[in-house]
RNA sequence: GCCGGGGUGGGGUAAUGGUAUCCUUGGGGACUGUGGAUCCCCUGACCCGGGUUCGAUUCCCGGUCCCGGCCCCA
């Protein structure tokens, strides 16, 4: 027997259902706010990766030689490919440009609950600005390509990297230090904050002004405690903005970091909180990437999200949508009335119905048993009597209730019933 | 990379130093044109490798995969 490789995935027919189900919900809210698909390769050169992220992101990558002897890298993520695209071939296109993407990324990396070596992402760029209107209207789409799912419980939180950047910037001049403090801020390990700046002998009162920014969470009122910074009328202008949007119940948390990447202006995260470990199902934010690929500056604001585990939230709140793989099966009472089973099949199939046929040569009660067990809320019935009055039977498996109809209009007759159980259902 | 818990038919399980129970699913049959019923039959498993042993699914070691957690999380 062959395993599967660590850390990947099967998903069979009902589980694809559910996830395709929950990617086209989001896929129309992409559209709806004027975001066009963007597909790039599943592999690129491993330069694209380790120029923004330094080489120790080797480590976390599938890396190799191809026959040319190219490094090559699965992608551990699209946002570089993006904006590789739009350096390449998009630069000139009208601004703002609007992208969004759909695909599998790998990381080489244990895996755990909500943590897969091959896991799907969704994500959005804005390229162009990074004015708090661009802002809004990137976490709009994304609380909205939640809301879609129908995910109920997700809290959003959102900051600004620029203040507490640019503070540590000021008064570290060592920009490794620099970034080591970051680290731990993120971790919220202010003990080792606090040893750094010792350490390298700075001052003490930088700690105070670090863990008061980073402690900064609440509404967006609690901006009022700390030191007026650029970023605030920002801040202030992009919680305005979203509430126009009917966006008014996230939190200011200045103390997001999200590690040490190239955001640079606001940051955002979205949490499951009925995950586990891993409960960040999104994250996102506003950058400028593009000088990095060899292309003119322009800033862009954009996020991600964790299809496995926008799934795996749904599940904890059981909103996993139900699967019926078929709305109608044929079923023959004896083998010389088949080929007009298949007849009637082919003509259900045209009309656009979901329509099965026997192909076990099974009797008739076997059948009728296939059908139920398959969830099919319809059968039809291809009997000789009914044949001799050029009609079939069609039978609602839920209710047992039997009707002889034409067979030229089976499939007209099937929808009638098919629409009618809806009906009754809603 | 590290820590803990696990791997018995497709799924779920029981027992055991002498190759395995039961349920379910799947296939077939009875019921000879009406279904989740009943009865009968069949397919199908001890994660892999090494060690101890006359003999290992069972005990020991290593690996692998799964579950959860740490690190990390672009």
């Amino acid at each position: 027997m062959i395993q599967r490789p660590r850390g990947t995935r099967d998903f069979g027919p009902a589980e694809m259902a559910g996830r395709r189900a929950v990617e086209q919900a989001m896929r129309n809210t992409c559209h709806r706010f004027g975001f066009g698909e963007v597909v790039t390769p599943t592999f690129e050169q491993a330069e694209l990766f380790t120029l923004r992220s330094g080489e120790e992101i080797v480590d976390e990558m599938y890396v190799f030689r191809d026959k040319g002897n190219r490094e090559i890298a699965l992608r551990p993520e699209i946002t570089a490919s993006v904006i590789r695209f739009f350096v390449n071939e998009m630069s000139t296109m009208p601004k703002p440009l609007k992208l969004y993407y759909v695909g599998n990324c790998f990381r080489y990396e244990n895996p755990q609950s909500g943590r897969y070596r091959e896991f799907f992402q969704l994500g959005a760029e804005l390229i162009g600005n990074d004015n708090p209107e661009t802002d809004a209207e990137v976490i709009s789409l994304a609380v909205e390509c939640m809301r879609s799912t129908g995910l109920h419980n997700f809290d959003v939180r959102i900051g600004h990297i620029g203040i507490l950047k640019s503070l540590i910037t000021e008064e570290i001049e060592d920009g490794a230090i620099a970034g080591n403090v970051l680290r731990m801020i993120d971790k919220e390990d202010f003990d080792a904050v606090g040893q750094t700046l010792e350490a390298n002998g700075i001052s003490g009162s930088l700690l105070e002004s670090i863990t008061a920014i980073a402690g900064t969470k609440g509404g967006v009122d609690v901006l009022e405690s700390i030191e007026e910074t650029e970023a605030h009328e920002h801040l202030r202008e992009l919680f305005e903005i979203l509430k126009l949007y009917g966006i008014d119940d996230c939190q200011l948390d200045l103390g997001i970091v999200r590690g040490l990447d190239y955001y640079s202006g606001m940051v955002f995260e979205i949490d499951a909180p009925k995950l586990g470990a891993e409960k960040q199902v999104l994250g996102g934010g506003s950058y400028t990437l593009s000088e990095l690929f060899g292309g003119e500056p322009v800033f862009s604001t954009g996020f991600a999200i964790g299809i496995d585990r926008v799934m795996l939230a749904l599940e904890a709140e059981k909103e996993a949508p139900e699967y019926a793989p078929m709305d109608v099966f044929v079923v023959p009472t004896e083998d010389a009335m088949r080929k007009y089973a298949f007849a009637i099949v082919s003509k259900i199939r045209a009309r656009g119905l979901r329509a099965d046929v026997d192909l076990m040569r099974r009797n008739m009660s076997k059948s009728l048993k296939y059908a139920s067990s398959k969830g099919a809320r319809l059968a039809v019935i291809v009997g000789k009597d009914e044949m001799a009055k050029r009609s079939v039977t069609l039978r609602d498996m839920k209710s047992g209730e039997q009707t002889l109809v034409p067979a030229d209009l089976v499939a007209e007759e099937l929808e009638k019933a098919l629409e009618n159980q809806s009906s009754e259902q809603s």
